[in-house]
RNA sequence: GGGCGGUUAGCUCAGCUGGUCAGAGCGCCUCGCUUACACCGAGGAAGUCACAGGUUCGAGUCCUGUACCGCCCACCA
């Protein structure tokens, strides 16, 4: 592609959709994406910038925190191409087992089918057909959303590179002992099918019944029960009396101490069990007995194993009752629940009930109260992994942003529990484990399973795999590490391994980072990224969470569609603070989306003052030192101060500071007084051509490193207007692979001296605008300019005049001066050592005279009041001795500066 | 039951290592279609920085406590 020529002209409006996908196209033909970006300024010695994406879910579509994510990775990416580091944002997307069964279930249940009815094979097929098309629409989004990733090295959790890596990491994991296949009690939610970890059970408050019932106890004598002797339980959950192995009391409680080591009868099973004794039981909770169900809580299945006892399972897959609970067998556990209520109370040992306050645990994905169960499953023994992903961070290997999170991961890791990754599900990678009919289980990291048995030796033949697979969250746990060719040595691996920065949602910190962290550090030896970066969730404009049941998703698409990617991208990294959650608005869009069309109006503004001794298709100039006038050094200055502060917060990840300083820099000053301030000049035909091609070049520098500055939040403009201005020979021929901007020098007398008359000029139009002159009179000024302004203010005179409405503008030497050729007469401005008069002698601003002298008096109490302020402070000696030299230098230079305000307001008001 | 975060203009939020830090956007009010931009320009009003103590010469900014709001962790059945 050859370069744009400068100078194209420029639709006169900002329409996004007209040019952000032909850009995208522009940029993928030019494959400045991979990491050593062809015919770009990439230094290919330099140190990989690498972010491995968080593959969204493969469920649908994207919502509006996939297009943060996005922005804000996209945004370091390209900054560090631009600084010439090769880059690699690599796409990805994740099979999302329980999640994308639970879309399809949904979807098949619609066509009339069920999981049972298509059967494992025709079901994953089904999936297979559904993925196929969520990914192409997933695709498309990403790319709407412009992020520059490294299609070619696009990855998905169910790949062949990412099942290879599950089985060898599987397979390691098993042989150095970290994993191990147990019967265990399991959170397992009766409407998925399937158990699920304990992060993925929410403990949800509801209201519930405490019911204490009544359970006899045997004589000793007869082995029937006592007619005397009963010990009352409380109890929530009447099914599960059913499956109770023991009752339990505090050792210390006095009320129960005789009954310790008695044998009670459950009722309905009649099975008889111990009263035992454990400190577990709270003496002051309900009646300080408490029913042992070891199959079907976890702290009873605990006290369960210290004390021995039975573990009976009364509820199956399904949540009814199993043929262990007697009459109830086949009923559902609710069902159940009420009818043992009913037989307890017919039998007169429902004791009491009473509303109760409590957590239920529920399916984060069905809602559906999760049953603990006993099942024989897969474990991660995690401890000595949380151990190495502690000292990761602990030694500072991989730091954590924002600070606070780290309290929260310590936290965390050190109290983790096993993680069980077996899922009874089927879409994802099948557990590689392979049993014998001797019950001896093989794993292996071939996919068609070990040769024979490992301890048995039994062929092939006669090994079966474990039809469970693995929780998804274990292939995603591979992810920076499996998209690069792990476990093979590849050249991607060796080049891009570890990576740079994971930037995810602080609300899968335990889910995922938690989890790539400790599987990274073990299977791969180092940590898997330097900094982990977490965003906060993105927010309704109510500030709910967005979620598909309320119906309060946006669509980054829409967002797209109505204000362009650019906008979106801006307004979502804008209000941005890191680990803090975001609200987001229509307003915010459309403030974004103005400033795109405020920035795009500027570059069209300078792309046609280009002086005519300029040709269209210049090669650029740096402005000739020798013809800028103070307006120019100006502007040159506060770009440099804009790229320096931009460095500063991008150092920082502080990205929603960065937004902000180039939205002021590029709208409130460049915008506002330097194109305002250029005007004049590149209109002033007493000056010559050089002149007027020095701002013009002034300008065009300032643009484009405005544009370089911008680019990782708002790439398609950008792009689109860097092809409008001149370049240098020696530069690509796109902005994505342009050089970041080096910070320029400061000037910061010019910045003073055209500051104050900025002031100046404010002072001037609030004066008009207070004593309700016509905005658009010409009325004449007079203005005392001090000898250190006087050279500026001479230059910048024609500006002043224009800017101020200042017909004529005439200067004098002192106030006193002033005074003497104005009189008096006229609307007062004092800015700062800078004093005019506005409208002397033409009695355009007698009428005003009382809004005049109100706005003075007013300016003059507060001057008052804050050199009262001033003086009170220099005049306590604490301060004076305590407070630093240079704090007390500026309070006295702020005192002196009042005082001179206050004291030309008042000579002033008294005429 | 622990832990964390928040409480700053009507609304949404910035304010880093204490000393022009009282700010921005939106909204509101008054003007203005001055050929870059009405997706705009000029000007303006508006906050005892949740509350109470404390440290300090000096505190939205540090400490303690309180009150609300939110989040995370947690085996009181």
């Amino acid at each position: 592609m050859t370069r744009t020529s400068s100078g194209a002209a420029l639709p006169k409006s900002y329409v996004p959709s007209d040019f952000e996908g032909e850009i995208y196209e522009r940029w993928l033909a030019a494959d400045v994406f991979a990491p050593d970006a062809a015919g770009a300024t990439v230094d290919r010695a330099a140190t990989p910038f690498v972010i491995i994406q968080p593959p969204p879910n493969i469920t649908g579509s994207l919502h509006l925190g996939h297009a943060q994510r996005t922005a804000v990775e996209d945004l370091m990416i390209r900054h560090a191409r631009m600084l010439g580091r090769p880059t690699l944002f690599l796409p990805g997307l994740d099979h999302a087992s329980i999640a994308a069964q639970f879309v399809l279930d949904r979807i098949v249940a619609a066509e009339g089918e069920s999981r049972e009815s298509l059967g494992r094979e025709r079901y994953l097929a089904r999936m297979r057909e559904f993925v196929e098309t969520t990914r192409e629409v997933m695709l498309a989004q990403q790319r709407r959303v412009g992020g520059s990733f490294d299609w070619g090295r696009l990855r998905f959790t169910m790949d062949e590179m990412s099942s290879h890596a599950v089985r060898v990491a599987f397979s390691r994991l098993y042989r150095d002992g970290l994993a191990y296949r147990t019967e265990a009690l399991v959170n397992w939610c009766p409407g998925c099918r399937t158990s699920v970890s304990d992060l993925e059970v929410i403990p949800t408050p509801e209201t519930g019944t405490l019911w204490s019932v009544r359970y006899h106890v045997l004589d000793p004598a007869t082995g029937e029960p006592d007619p005397d002797r009963s010990i009352t339980i409380a109890t929530t959950r009447p099914e599960t009396i059913l499956g109770d192995t023991a009752v339990a009391v505090h050792p210390d409680d006095p009320r129960y101490r005789d009954l310790v080591g008695a044998t009670v009868r459950i009722p309905f099973v009649e099975r008889d069990v111990p009263v035992i004794a454990d400190s577990i039981v709270d003496r002051e909770f309900g009646t300080g007995a408490l029913k042992i169900t070891p199959a079907h809580d976890q702290a009873d299945y605990d006290t369960g194993k210290r004390h021995g006892l039975a573990m009976i399972t009364v509820l199956d897959d399904e949540a009814r009752v199993t043929a262990d609970g007697g009459a109830y067998a086949g009923l559902d556990r609710y069902e159940a629940r009420a009818r043992i209520l009913t037989d307890l109370r017919a039998r007169g040992d429902l004791v009491a009930e009473r509303p109760h306050e409590m957590l239920i645990g529920r399916c984060q994905r069905s809602n559906d109260v999760i049953e603990p169960r006993l099942k024989t499953q897969w474990f991660i023994r995690t401890n000595p992994l949380a151990e190495a992903a502690l000292e990761a961070t602990r030694t500072g290997r991989t730091r954590i942003l924002p600070p606070r999170f780290v309290k929260v991961w310590e936290h965390w890791l050190t109290n983790i529990r096993d993680w069980n990754v077996s899922r009874q599900l089927w879409w994802g990678h099948r557990i590689p484990a392979w049993y014998c009919p001797d019950g001896h289980a093989s794993v292996s990291e071939h996919s068609g399973g070990p040769p024979a048995c490992e301890v048995c030796g039994r062929p092939a033949s006669e090994l079966t795999q474990d039809p469970d697979i693995f929780d998804t969250w274990f292939s995603s746990g591979l992810w920076p590490f499996s998209t690069l060719g792990w476990p093979e040595d590849t050249p991607d691996y060796r080049r891009f391994y570890p990576t740079s920065v994971m930037e995810t949602g602080h609300d899968i910190l335990f889910f995922w980072v938690a989890r790539m962290m400790m599987l990274g550090l073990h299977l791969t030896g180092r940590e898997p990224f330097h900094t982990v970066y977490l965003s906060g969730l993105i927010r309704d404009a109510q500030g709910q969470r967005m979620s598909k049941t309320k119906g309060n998703v946006v669509d980054p698409l829409g967002a797209i569609d109505e204000s362009g990617a650019d906008a979106l991208r801006f307004a979502l990294i804008h209000g941005a603070t890191p680990g803090v959650d975001q609200r987001f608005g229509t307003q915010k869009l459309e403030n974004a989306r103005n400033f795109a069309n405020k920035l795009w109006n500027a570059a069209r503004y300078v792309a046609g003052a280009r002086p005519a001794s300029i040709p269209v298709d210049a090669v650029r100039q740096h402005p000739n030192p020798a013809r800028l006038g103070p307006a120019e050094r100006w502007i040159a200055s506060r770009t440099a101060a804009a790229v320096r502060a931009v460095d500063g917060s991008l150092g920082e990840f502080a990205f929603g500071e960065m937004t902000r300083i180039l939205y002021d820099a590029i709208w409130s000053e460049y915008c506002d007084w330097g194109l305002e301030l250029a005007k004049v000049r590149l209109a002033d035909e007493s000056l010559g051509p050089d002149e007027r091609e020095a701002t013009w070049w002034t300008l065009v520098d300032a643009l484009d490193t405005y544009l370089r500055l911008l680019h990782p939040v708002m790439p398609f403009i950008t792009e689109a207007l860097w092809a409008t201005i001149p370049h240098r020979a020696d530069e690509p021929d796109l902005l994505i692979v342009a050089r970041w901007p080096a910070a320029g020098e400061r000037d910061s007398q010019v910045e003073l001296e055209v500051g104050a008359i900025v002031e100046l000029v404010r002072g001037i139009r609030n004066a008009r605008a207070e004593a309700k002159i016509e905005p658009g009179a010409r009325l004449p000024v007079d203005v005392a300019v001090p000898a250190r302004l006087a050279a500026t203010f001479a230059a910048l005179s024609p500006a002043i005049e224009r800017m101020a409405r200042a017909m004529p503008l005439r200067v004098h030497p002192t106030s006193a001066a002033l005074r003497k050729a104005a009189g008096s007469d006229g609307l007062a401005v004092i800015s700062g050592d800078l004093e005019a008069l506005v409208g002397t002698g033409t009695g355009a601003a007698d009428g005003a005279a009382r809004a005049d002298v109100g706005r003075l008096e007013k300016e003059l109490a507060d001057a008052e009041r804050f050199l009262a302020a001033a003086r009170a402070r220099l005049a306590d000696k604490a301060f004076t001795s305590k407070a630093p030299p240079a704090v007390v230098e500026g309070a006295r230079a702020r005192e002196a500066e009042l005082a001179e305000t206050v004291a030309r307001l008042r000579s002033r008001l008294r005429r």
